[in-house]
DNA sequence: CTATCCGCTTGACGTAGATCAAGAACTCCA
DNA sequence: TGGAGTTCTTGATCTACGTCAAGCGGATAG
């Protein structure tokens, strides 16, 4: 995005630790102690930012690490045999990802940049020891693995019953969630995907989610130029996102 | 199933221990060296045989216990405010279920027996205190999470991505593969799902369901009465499942 | 300032799968 | 032994969304 730049901005963000980190309610420090964060402060390694479209890691590689965005935004894709591509969940400061490696020791889809961003990495076996003095922080990545795929189960569902509104509305509605949950607008924010992603994401087509876009913002329910949403009314989306099927 | 029966048969299986257990290499007890699986059998609950349609857990409530399969088979389903239902994941012998409560301590979901079934209950405190002795075991936890977290990734890719003869495709192999594991035949086996149970599954409808049946086997794929399903030739359902979608 | 590219929108049309409707086969029970 | 309730199949029709095709506006480059 920004402009032209050598300098990627913010390496004053690099420096800091997780407990000066603001998200740090929000990542794996929420489930520690004030004086325990400083240990995993201590396996964190704080990455170079990220271009866009730069990879974090790819999909068959072995895996080593989790991750935790810190700014910008990231997104998962799996890619078939044929060489389609289909993003399979994008991820926002405070979120961590890469998790789904742990059971196979391999990465199931590829990580990477959707904007300039900034990404810590947990080595997972320095991790996994500190777990064991910390059980806390145990029992969180246990509870992050579970939500996580409670949240799959629910996008499995938004595929498998719900027309295309349903899931654009859905789709703004968890979007809105998120930002909130990081003290941001819920009503107006940046659009993290691309039409081409979103409508991968969904399960749609690029043409149907811009139709879509544009039917919704033509009843009012927000404005969206490009990927600038504005005036987001999530309590009208909500109805729309349940609807009877009937 | 069976005949009418006070009977649910399999009284023997109810004394059975991990250590004797015809699955423990597919189950929880794959984890552990031998001494150890002793312990483990301390904590499980051996669970009265179940009925068809009785529940295990309901969508909603407190999460206590993960659960194993002994025999038989479980769905798990999701309840929508409309009142519809959708079924999320299925589990045969050997495998667990219920972890997806463990993140939020409510289960996401309602697990019901679709046959008469026998169940291991595993009381997920006690079994998280052992897991501070024995780590395998954890980490097997661990490992099962994340796996199941990869699993319905990819059947978010099936649903968002693939035509309703693919589905069927991929779900007979899936099938095929988990009978395997159980030292069963991969080509005959009974569908441990109904078609309107397929369909939710598969997010189609039972009609659609019927009619891809029906195409494949008059293809010659294989035959199926009812739920009598025989001489699945996978290798040639292989390419249907994957195939180009130009 | 103009050209090319890319991301997005919009319209016209086609189709896979949904819906509606009927009937066949199997199950359960009296 | 037969009737009522399931579950599954099959056909005829409808429709939401995909496909194809054109055009627009904003960004970058020459």
């Amino acid at each position: 995005m920004g402009s032209a730049e050598p300098d990627i901005g913010c390496s004053s963000s690099l420096s800091t630790s997780c407990q000066r980190c603001r998200l740090n309610h929000l990542c794996l420090p929420l489930a520690l102690e004030h004086h325990d964060i400083v240990r995993l402060d201590d396996i964190v390694v704080r990455k170079q930012p990220l271009r866009k479209d730069q990879q974090i890691y790819r999909q068959g590689a072995a895996f080593q690490s989790i991750y935790a965005v810190r700014t910008g935004a990231v997104k998962a894709s799996f890619l078939d045999r044929d060489g389609e591509e289909t993003v399979i969940g994008f991820y926002l400061p405070g979120e961590v990802f890469g998790i789904d490696g742990i059971g196979t020791r391999h990465y199931r889809s590829t990580a990477s940049a959707l904007e300039h961003s900034a990404i810590c990495e947990i080595p997972f076996d320095r991790f996994d020891g500190l777990g064991v003095q910390l059980p806390g922080l145990r029992q969180h990545l246990l509870a992050l693995l579970s939500r996580d795929l409670v949240e799959e189960q629910q996008h499995s569902v938004l595929l498998a019953k719900r027309s295309a509104e349903q899931r654009v509305a859905a789709f703004l509605i968890n979007l809105s969630h998120r930002y909130k949950r990081q003290q941001l607008s819920s009503t107006d924010f940046q659009l993290p995907l691309s039409r081409t992603e979103i409508a991968s994401y969904l399960g749609l087509t690029i043409e149907t989610v811009s139709r879509v876009f544009s039917r919704l913002s033509k009843q009012g329910l927000f404005t969206l130029n490009q990927r600038d949403l504005r005036h987001c009314q999530i309590e009208k989306l909500q109805p729309i996102a349940l609807a009877k099927t009937t």
